[in-house]
DNA sequence: TATATTAATGACCGAATGGTCAGTAAGAGT
DNA sequence: ACTCTTACTGACCATTCGGTCATTAATATA
């Protein structure tokens, strides 16, 4: 009887929604991995129909690959805005905001994005490319002219590590993958990455 | 007619059958991963019907950890016996047969087991302890043990690397996930863990 | 050769799930 | 108000796939 202008199923908001959809997947996905998410999961967690996840994302691939692009491009832009902006000594940047970055992605949203990707990377070649191209290369691209800018500052030798900028951050992936996979073992993440950094910069110092 | 004794439909071979489905059961999740993986796929694999599968194993979990023990378990033990019958000086066995064995990851089965175990370690609890008892500690722990001993015997000064013997392989995980993503992207992962050692032991050298 | 045992088969079941589509109602345009 | 567009719903379909089981045939035993 009463329930007249109260019984509203819906609102329109074809603007908001594929933010809202993303941000359900990845949850949904950190939760039980690609594969065994259902739509209809995360159309719940969207608090949508499972018909309208089709009208925005044409298939669970397309929106695997936009679940990827939401968490990284962020991040990466980010970073490399912050060291082209930075006027610090190649040793003090090492030591500074790149540790202070290493040390955040263990347990961050970042692994949740690596374990998408090396589990289901083999069966999406352009994700994985997608991936080299905007995130990867450039990372490794922003740590070598850091390198490079320590070698003409007479700050650093000229090392194996100038082509190799990636034994930087290894170690990187290694307590990112640890703490996702051993997360109640005890492992002293920020001290290996601050022992390893430590290790590098006396390395390659002049 | 003439099809007496030819159509035989099959051999009773109780005791190689088990091998024989793990190995072909490895092939598959290398292949396609455990979740786009089918039984009946094995099955076909190793030339045997879905129902005989089931009678090896009872359910495709239980396969899963099986072909994870198989890959692993027989390196593991290699590793642990080379090292403990080992006699060389600390500096020439992280030198010498660790690297050789770092070197050796990238691009072996053990790639594939990592993907698996990234990928599926989450919704299998049992097999992460599993791995972790049976591989990452024993591991770690026969490093710390080579570490000591290069202290004891005065080559090495005793720093934060001894709590922490993962950073002598760290890198080596980076290489093994790099080659299985990215694999025709060029990465010279032998110079990388050369680098890597040597850089380690000038750190840690008394 | 006759019988018992069990390795092996493959048709079948039921649950799960990616994707479709006819219909409904919000809300913009007039 | 009245109409038209379209964001949104949810029942439904088609298929895939893990797992079962009644049946068959290879082989051990006597």
């Amino acid at each position: 009887m009463s329930q007249r202008r109260s019984q509203r199923r819906y609102r329109r908001r074809k603007h908001e929604r594929p933010d809202e959809i993303t941000a359900a997947a990845f949850d949904a996905f950190a939760e039980n991995g690609y594969a065994a998410t259902r739509i209809e999961d995360v159309a719940r967690r969207a608090g949508i129909s499972k018909g309208l996840m089709y009208l925005y994302f044409k298939t669970k691939e397309e929106l695997f690959k936009a679940v990827v692009r939401s968490v990284v491009l962020p991040r990466v832009n980010r970073l490399e805005a912050a060291i082209e902006s930075s006027n610090l000594s190649a040793e003090a940047f090492l030591r500074g905001p790149l540790l202070k970055l290493m040390k955040q992605l263990p347990g961050s949203p970042v692994g949740i994005v690596v374990r998408l990707l090396v589990a289901e990377g083999p069966k999406h070649p352009d994700l994985v490319e997608y991936y080299w191209d905007k995130v990867a290369s450039r990372g490794f691209g922003v740590l070598r002219r850091v390198l490079e800018r320590g070698v003409e500052q007479g700050e650093f030798r000229r090392t194996a590590v100038n082509e190799l900028p990636q034994s930087l951050i290894a170690p990187t992936l290694f307590a990112v993958l640890f703490k996702l996979l051993f997360g109640d073992k005890p492992l002293d993440t920020d001290r290996l990455l601050e022992t390893h950094i430590d290790m590098v910069v006396n390395y390659i110092k002049a």
